[in-house]
DNA sequence: AAGTTTATCAACCGCGATACG
DNA sequence: CCGTATCGCGGTTGATAAACT
């Protein structure tokens, strides 16, 4: 027997969150710091799971998200993320100050396939839809998807995942 | 003006990794 | 060392707003 369960069941609401809770999250946070999201919840008065505070308070509440309109840097800089390192939301988050990963997804998911699907891109390989229009940038891309680490890129992309990833080896 | 479709955003669910007892 | 709780992530769904017919 480890430890106690996640949540209590029966006792925690779902759903959107009034703005008495989201109150209640961000006071108990701001008096307590983040982590032990399990304890949260009871201690800070809420009929919610950690699991549900957690993703609030980071995807919503944090003082230093961003919200509203991406540029076309950031679409650029997640279309070149993504390439590199596929859906892993959370890294490409990690070099874009004030998004999360999710607002980042769901991004992906409205705007951004689209826009690289008219632009004749498979927004998942990064290839162009159409098998045979061109052989060398299919060259390029294509060694680079196969390879989520980040070697053999070109040196601009290269140099893009240096800086984020230092964290390889702690 | 009403009904229908599409787009967007917020939240949930399940799973794998990790930490703890 | 093993079993289980917890965390964090990614995929998916649901609610609502906006656009269209």
């Amino acid at each position: 027997m480890g430890r106690t369960p996640c949540c209590e069941k029966g006792h925690t609401n779902k759903g959107a969150w009034a703005r008495e809770e989201d109150e209640r999250l961000i006071a108990y946070i701001q008096a307590h710091g983040e982590g032990c999201w399990r304890s949260l919840p009871k201690a800070a008065g809420l009929l919610r799971c950690g699991k549900s505070c957690r993703l609030r308070w980071i995807n919503y509440l944090r003082p230093d998200v961003k919200r509203g309109n991406f540029t076309d840097e950031e679409d650029e800089l997640i279309i070149k993320l993504h390439s590199l390192l596929g859906n892993k939301w959370s890294k490409i988050a990690a070099r874009l100050p004030g998004r999360t990963d999710n607002e980042i997804k769901n991004h992906w998911n409205t705007n951004i396939k689209r826009k690289l699907h008219s632009k004749g891109i498979d927004p998942v390989t990064h290839r162009p839809i159409n098998e045979h229009v061109s052989s060398t940038n299919t060259k390029l891309t294509c060694t680079n998807q196969n390879k989520p680490d980040g070697e053999e890129k070109s040196p601009e992309l290269n140099l893009e995942l240096r800086i984020s990833l230092p964290s390889a080896s702690p």
